[in-house]
DNA sequence: CCCCAGCCTG
DNA sequence: CAGGCTGGGG
């Protein structure tokens, strides 16, 4: 029998060997006689690379011997320390003023008159206090006098220009949640039509209603143009009505939070250049609205990179053209990766260009949503739109509807998918997202296929671009748990159905790239298969399949927790994350 | 008592 | 995939 193989059972838990011989699985009377047959067959059993204890992949070897091995494996490699870049350095107060007011400056001249700024409130607050109070202090930028007068006026000017976006922000703000009083009685409808349902119909009428109105208005009517027509608009639409109120106070309360983020998201990265430490936590909200400077790296890299990030580690296929082009999402400095697909994303020029024109759309929309929504853009709204959708619950179910799935899809970002201007814009969008992402998800899915348990270490660094949260933490294991609970249930149906076949062979019981199970896998991991299925993960697959094979054979499945012994063999059978799932940091 | 993994359910 | 529940371990 078994037992008297001197193969890798000898050094296993003694319950194999008993269970097998002294219970032979009544219930399955056929399949304990094909185990019988195939026991007597030695040569069965050590061409079987399950019990080869010749194979030099620990894996492959008894679980307990794996233990040291794996382990030691796993530990040896340790978390990079925080980026020294992370403490704070302000020593150098005056150099960053003056880099502080350089920058606003530079700022100024580069960002198009009108542009977003962050927030209405927080933001407001924020900057202004800061600035006034570097004014009444007559802060001493002694050196730069020329800079400092231009920089004054402009700034100035600025600051009108905000404090007029904000006033009508706040006029917005009140009509919507009047509005939204007055509507809530009056439209009793369950469902809020999308806005992409019927675009002739909906917005366009909408839109168009605009505008007939106002013909003939004068010039000077355009300053009320916008409420007033607005108010028409939502009058003939009372069910939309709600819809943008939605949106908007959504999106309001979204912006405030962002822009507290942003403060914080940028104070590490600008540590890379320490004379703007100060500037950073002043003025980051503003930089943030300048998207085609570099400061608008330095400001969301802390998201924007996230995803390019994740994303990197899609395109692992070997046979795919890895193009080296690297121009990183938004100029962001980092090493060359030869995993990285964000030139995919930049291949075309035109495409990038569109990239970030329309991503600034996206942003203002994002910030600024007052002075757009009326204006005729309505398939940024959808957009728009979408993404709230998505946004508002990045992983839920309520991502369901075609038109976010459709999203989901794109934003995967498949390497030899032409990736239309318009999909940019919602990836970028998506790039607004704080939490975990798809991208995200999709990175787990891929780190499965090298560890089934990863420590709360391995998780902190390979999603050091997300703030370790309990909550955060808890979704990531509550994700691995889900990956296995699906790992798990499959082979447990395979091995039922390769018994209920009658299959007597262990070699019959392969997983190879070939094989329906493996099929089944990488549809569920690996959905967009743009990913090189590592050779071990289908070693670890068959040895799970196998463990389920023979526990159910035993019978061993009338035990309620019969399975806990397969998952403490198959939990030392994780191999260690490439480095390419790991912090490659952009400092 | 808390934490966590696993199970069940939607 | 996420929420709720549960049993086992510290």
């Amino acid at each position: 029998m078994y037992a008297s193989s001197s193969i890798c059972f000898d050094g296993c838990p003694a319950e194999h060997l008993s269970s097998l011989q002294a219970d032979p699985a009544p219930s399955n009377s056929d399949t304990s006689v094909n185990l019988q047959k195939d026991s007597e067959n030695m040569n069965t059993l050590q061409d079987s690379s399950y019990y080869s204890s010749g194979d030099a992949e620990a894996s492959l070897m008894c679980p307990s011997q794996l233990d040291s091995s794996t382990r030691q494996l796993s530990r040896r490699r340790h978390p990079s320390p925080a980026p020294a870049s992370y403490e704070w350095n302000l020593s150098s107060g005056h150099q960053a003023k003056r880099a502080r007011v350089e920058n606003i400056i530079k700022g100024m001249t580069s960002s198009s008159p009108g542009i977003c700024y962050t927030d209405a409130t927080t933001t407001t607050t924020t900057n202004q206090d800061e600035e006034t109070g570097c004014m009444q202090q007559g802060d001493p930028i002694k050196e730069l006098p020329l800079l400092r007068e231009t920089g004054m006026r402009q700034r100035q000017a600025a600051r009108k220009q905000l404090e007029r976006q904000h006033q009508h922000l706040r006029q917005l703000r009140m009509r919507f949640t009047q509005l939204d009083g007055e509507l809530t009685d009056s439209s009793k409808e369950g469902k809020y039509p999308t806005w992409n349902e019927s675009p002739e119909t909906s917005p366009g009428d909408a839109f168009s209603d605009l505008y007939s109105d106002s013909e003939g208005s004068s010039s000077r009517k355009y300053q009320g143009w916008k409420k007033v027509k607005l108010m028409n608009y939502f009058q003939s639409k009372p069910e939309r009505i709600k819809l943008m109120a939605d949106v908007l106070k959504y999106e309001l309360s979204r912006a405030v939070s962002r822009s507290v983020d942003s403060i914080f998201k940028s104070i590490p990265l600008i540590q890379a250049s320490p004379e703007n430490a100060e500037n950073a936590m002043s003025d980051a909200p503003l930089q943030s609205s300048v998207s085609t400077d570099d400061t608008f790296g330095l400001s969301c890299c802390g998201t924007a990179d996230v995803q390019t990030e994740a994303l990197s580690l899609v395109m692992q296929k070997p046979e795919l053209e890895r193009n080296n082009k690297s121009s990183r999402a938004h100029h962001v400095p980092k090493p060359p990766n030869p995993f990285s697909q964000d030139s995919a994303l930049h291949e075309n020029p035109a495409s990038e260009k569109h990239n970030s024109t329309d991503h600034q759309h996206a942003l203002m929309f994002l910030q600024d949503g007052h002075s757009h929504i009326n204006q005729s853009k309505p398939e940024i709204f959808d957009t728009y739109w979408s993404s709230v959708k998505v946004r508002s619950k990045v992983n839920s179910r309520s991502v369901r509807s075609p038109h976010t799935h459709t999203m989901l899809l794109e934003s995967l970002c498949l390497p030899h998918v032409k990736i239309e201007s318009d999909n940019l814009v919602k990836n970028n969008m998506y790039m607004l997202n704080e939490g975990l992402t798809t991208n995200h998800l999709k990175k787990a899915k891929l780190m499965f296929f090298y560890t089934r348990y990863p420590s709360s270490l391995v998780l902190k660094m390979c999603f050091h671009d997300v703030q370790f949260t309990r909550c955060i933490t808890s979704q990531l294991i509550k994700w691995f748990s889900n990956f296995r609970e699906f790992y798990y249930i499959q082979m447990e149906k395979f091995a039922r159905h390769a018994l209920m076949e009658g299959v007597s062979d262990m070699r019959g019981l392969t997983v190879g790239r070939e094989s329906e199970l493996f099929r089944v896998l990488n549809m569920h991991y690996n959905k967009a298969n743009d990913y090189q299925v590592p050779e071990r993960f289908l070693e670890v697959a068959e040895v799970t399949l196998r463990e389920f094979y023979v526990a159910i054979s035993m019978g061993k499945d009338r035990d309620p927790s019969w399975k806990k012994a397969i998952y403490k063999v198959i939990c030392k059978l994780d191999s260690d994350v490439p480095a390419e799932f790991k912090s490659h940091h952009t400092g």
